[in-house]
Order: structure tokens, then sequence, then C-alpha cells
DNA sequence: CATGAATGAGGCTTCATTCAT
DNA sequence: TATGAATGAAGCCTCATTCAT
């Protein structure tokens, strides 16, 4: 287990960083709601940029590892996109500070944010193994894999981000009133748009 | 027609807060990318914060105005969806240093950002207003609109993105021939997802 | 007569300049206030300090006229300081924001400051005539005269101020009621330590 | 005792805000006097306001402490304004640079100005009992006790500041030999119209 | 390991002054 | 005479980072 310290910083860092974005955080204000001193975070992390890499990367990898053990049990196709799909909604609501993050940070020119795109392109590239598969197996029909996924992850993120943003202080529980209606309709909307309907 | 220095000063600060995002973009560099003394932004603009806001806000508007210019004389529900995703895909093509700043500005908690998402919402109303306007005469079948509308904002705007980080030198001349796929791509996925099946 | 806007532009420095003192107060401020373009006060004063300087002169040689006229006609000493210390009182409640100006930037070691109290020292001098001519007389009982045209000079000021400041709004009628108490008071106080006891 | 950096900052703030008064004291200025570094003054105090009012505000409870600690002892009402009056003079002359800054600066509209004034009004509180004390023990002689603290409050100061400023760089030695005169007239100037004559 | 006082580079903003019209 | 857009020097303040304890 990590040092219980690095993980205070770190649950910290999400909470200013998501409610500041990068450049308003200040180290301050993660070492106060760390309750450690301003050095300590220095003594674990080289800098504030690599805090908050840490953080990211961290973070993007935990959406990964959440999406595809919702996928691995799951053979057929559709069924796969729609849990990926769900996986996803699921993950930015239980983890709307970090969802929030993701998309302040992830567009931008500077390095960071270069950084951050690569790891976010690992996600999509994700999806569009899921769309590939599918592909091949003659139940997708979808000409550019790679935009497609881009297209679901946006699609995915924003509708979650919307509602997130409309009530900010809705709790997870609350919010969770809201997972039906959200699903319901990136199903309708994008699982049509997939699937080879001449098949059907 | 407004004066001619405010007109350079917004052109700088679009590169510029494009370029550094709102926080790291230097008044300096404005003042000096606009060729006018850094005072000069400031007897024109009382703030980063209004200059930052009148730049979001015109851009929104622009937006707006020119997705409406592309379906005024559309009739045909399908085709009008087409033609305003294919309106959205031009406007953050053709204005790609905007359309950086929207997706990276939009979301965040401070007050700046609450007053854009205002604006973002103006846009998703009116995306969601043709797909109402396609409910009830018969030709779409969506259930929740407003969730829908978000999740076609965050599909196109993402896939735009994604290309225009991808390589971010192209010259407008070069995502040109990028628009073909993003536009099949968005057209395939989402189109099926709205229009009401039973009808065909 | 003065031209017409040069008393418009005196007329609000005075205004701002009590409001705010020398510091604070701003060119554009005082222009607005006087109706004018800020160049135009740049037209009839070469800088912010001429400006202010030709309103503190202006101001303590009219506060100097006030008082000969108050004095001129009076023979005896006893009454001639007291119709001075009246004639002090009467032009501070009279001339508030002049008074306020002179007590705020009468006081320290920039060059400006060092004139007025070059200015005020007139005045003071002043005081101290009245001082000597009654001590000559065999009236007045003074060792130190400058000394004590000061004292009188900051008892007379300050007990004003005072009443001033602690009712910002007012209106010069209310505060002629207030002048009975004042008068009285510093006759009280300070005639009694002026005039020769012995000759009572 | 308080941290050894506050302490030099302090002192080189005194320094600084008498030469230069409030708007044109800079913060550089104060840092370097202090040898410290600018950030270190806004490590220990919020801003240039609250550096200055931690100032004055110690400077008066000071003036008062000492003011007190002269006349606790003494009984007879005479001797006790006497007392408080040369308390006054002497740490005007003591505390130059402080008294400087609390004539210069506690006139004017602004908030902290008015702040000030709260805090003399303290002091000439602090006057104003002791000449009530007299009035009711039947040896002084005053109808209006406010107004007189004012006036007393004004001619202690005034006259050692016209002599402060009169050679500036006398040093406090110097000033010292300036001392019986100003006490003098004091004495004779305000003793008397304070004293209820009937009884002598 | 942990602390928090100290640092100083850097950015936003103000405003007296100028000058072309 | 009068204007007001433009200027740029100068100052307050922030905050990531360091380092002696």
């Amino acid at each position: 287990m990590r040092h219980e310290k690095v993980d205070m910083i770190f649950q910290a860092a999400v909470e200013v960083f998501a409610e500041s974005g990068f450049d308003q955080a200040k180290m301050d204000d993660i070492a106060q709601m760390a309750g450690v001193a301003k050095g300590t975070i220095y003594y674990h992390f080289k800098s504030k940029e690599e805090l908050f890499a840490g953080l990211i990367n961290e973070g993007i990898e935990k959406l990964i590892e959440y999406a595809n053990r919702h996928i691995e049990s799951v053979e057929e196709p559709v069924a796969k996109i729609q849990h990926l799909i769900k996986a996803h909604v699921l993950f930015f609501i239980h983890h709307a500070k970090l969802a929030k993050l993701l998309l302040n940070e992830a567009f931008g020119t500077k390095e960071r944010q270069r950084h951050f795109r690569g790891k976010i392109r690992e996600y999509i590239t994700l999806i569009e193994k899921v769309l590939i598969e599918g592909k091949e197996k003659g139940d997708f029909n979808i000409n550019h894999t790679l935009e497609t996924a881009s297209a679901i992850f946006g699609a995915a993120s924003v509708i979650v981000l919307q509602k997130l943003y409309h009530a900010e202080d809705h709790e997870v529980a609350e919010m969770e009133k809201d997972l039906p209606s959200i699903l319901e309709t990136l199903d309708a909307l994008l699982i049509k748009g997939i699937v080879d309907v001449t098949e059907l």
C-alpha cells in the first residue's frame, strides 16, 4: 500500500484540481486539504506538474481497467459496446471530479496536455478495438473506426458532464437517478448507427 | 464597423488564448501580437476576464448564426439535422482556434466558465429545437431530446478536435480533406439513432 | 474672469482631491466631473501637480484674504484674535473640502508638500502678527509667538475637522449649528492663555 | 516576542510610510529596507493596507499606553492634564515618523482613514476623560469637553509637527532642546483656559 | 520523513501624460 | 481651444519552489 500521506495528497489534489483547474489550483490549498505541510507534497512529488500527471495517469488507467473489467466477460459485440458505454458513464458519474478534470485539461497545446491526450488516446483505442472486433465479426457496419470511437467518447462524456454541471451539488446518489435516461439516450442514439442493419 | 484596434486585439486574443488557455495567456503577448501597447487593451476592455468573455460570447454567437443560416432554408427534418451537424463541423474546422477554446474552457467551476456553459447551452438548445421539430413531424423517434442534443454536440465536437490536435499544423486546406470522413462518420453514427425506423 | 472651463476644472478638482487625496485622485474623474475631456485639463495645466498646487495656493490665499478682511477693522487685540479665530472656523466650515485638503496634504516630505507648508506658514505668520501686535500693546502675555500661533492653528483646525468627519454628510447649514459650541470652546480654551491676566 | 522578520518589516514600514505617505510608499522599498524579499512581507501581511493598518493601530495603542503610564499616578487634575500634554509631546518627538504618519493619514475619506480616525478618537476620548474628571472635581471649567479635547490634540500635535518639519534632519537630541519652549507654550496657552479661575 | 518560513520571478492592472485630429 | 484614443512605466500581489531545521 502506498504511503498514507501520499494518498491523502492524491485525494486532496483531485478535489482541488477538479474545482479550480490546473492553473488556478494552489499547492497551498492541496496541502491544507490533505492536512500536510506544503513541503511534504514536494517531498513526494517533484512538482505541481508531476503531481497532476500522476493523478491523470492513474485516473485514466483506472478508467481503462474499469472498462476492461466490464467487457471482458462479454462476447457478443453489441452487448460489448453497450457495456463499454455503460462503464464509461458509470465511471464518470462515480468519479465526477476526475471526469471534469479529463474534459477540462484534455485539450490544449501545452506539453502536459499533449501527454494526457496520448493517454486518452489509449482509452479511445480501447473503444476502437471493440468496434473493430464487432466489425470483423460482421456485426458492425463502420467505415471509420477511430473517428467513430472519438465520437462515442465525446457523446458519452459530454452527456454526463452536462448533467454534472447542471446541478453541481448533486450527490452521486442523485446522479444515479439520471443514469437511466443517459444510458437510454446513448443506446438509442449510438447503437443503431453502429450495428449492421442489414443483419436485422 | 468596430474600431480597428479593437479588432486587432480580438484577433490576437483568440490566437493567444487558444494557444495557451485562459490562465497561461499573457496580456503582454496579446498586446504584442495585436501590435498595440498593453494599456490599449485596457482602454477597450476592463480586464483579461472581460476580453475573454467578449471573445467567447461573440464566438458562440457566430456559431449559432452560422448554424441557423445553414438550416433556415431546410424543411425536411433529417436533412435539417444533417445540415446542422455539417455546419457544426465546418465551423469548428474553419475556426479551429475558437473550437479549441470552447472545449478547453467550457468546463470548470469558475464563474466565467459557468457563464460560458450558459452560452453553450443556448447552442445546444438550438440542436434540441431541431430534434423536437423532427419529433413532432413524426420523423424522429427520440425520448430525451436535451440529452440527445448534448450527445450530438459532444460527438461532433470531439471528433473534430481529435483531428485538429492530431496534426496541429494542418492548414485549413488540409483539414478539409478530413471533412468527408468526419461527416460520413457522424452521419452513419448519429442519424440512424435519431430517425424513426418504423418509417423506413 | 477666468476662462469658464478652467473654473469648472478647478471646482471639480477641489471636489475630487478632497474626496480622495492627491495620490488617489484620478485625472479622469476630475475631467468627468468638470464635464471636459481629459486633454483639456492638460491644455490648461501642465500636470496634476500644477493643478493641485494652483488649487492649494488659491485656497490658502483666499483664507488669508478672508481672515484679513475679518480683522482689518478691528483694533482691540483680544477682539482681533477672536475675530481671526472665528474667521478661521467659518472658512473651514464653508470650504470643508478645501479644509480637508489642507490638513490632509500639508504634512509629508514630498516636495509638493514642502511648498504647501511654506504657504501655510504665511497664514500662521498672519496669526503670529496679531499675537505680536497684542503683545506690543501690552494686552497679550506670550513668550513664544510662533509656537503659539501654530498651536492656535492646530486647535482651531482639528476641532472643525473632527466635526466635519464626524458627520460627513452634514450640509453646511447643519454644520452652522455646530458653530457656537466650536467658537465657545476655542474662546474659552485659548483666549485666557493669551491675554495678560495681570491686566484683568 | 514577535518573529524577528516581522519586526524588521514593521520598522522598515514605519520608515518608508513616514517618508512617502501611504500611496507613494513602495512595497519594494519596504522590503529592501527590511532586508527581506518582497514575498516575505506578503507572507506575514495580507496587503499593503493591512501592513499599514497594523502599524497605525500599534502606534496609537503605544501612544495611549504611554499617555496612561504618565498620568496613572497623578491625582491632581491640573497636574494630570499637564502630564498628559507632556506625554503627548514627548511621544511625538520620540516617535517623529509615527507622528508624521498620524497627521498625514488620519484625515481623508478612504475606509482605511475612517478606521484610523476611530482609533484616534479613542485617544481623544482619553484626553476627554481627564477633562471630565477635573470638571467633576470642580477644578476645571469646561463646557464642551469633547471639543476641548480635540482642540488640545490639535494644538499639541501641530506645534510639534511644525518643529519637526522645520528642520527635518534634527536628531531627537536636538529636538529635545525644543521641548521646553513647546511645553511652555502649550502650558501657557491651554491651562488657563481649562482651570476654573474662580478658584484661584 | 516532515515542516513552513522565505523567496523572487512574473503577471495583471492603473493612470498620468501625450498627440494627432 | 478641445478632444479622447493610445501609451508604457511602474506597482501590487501571487504562488510554485526551496531549504534549514
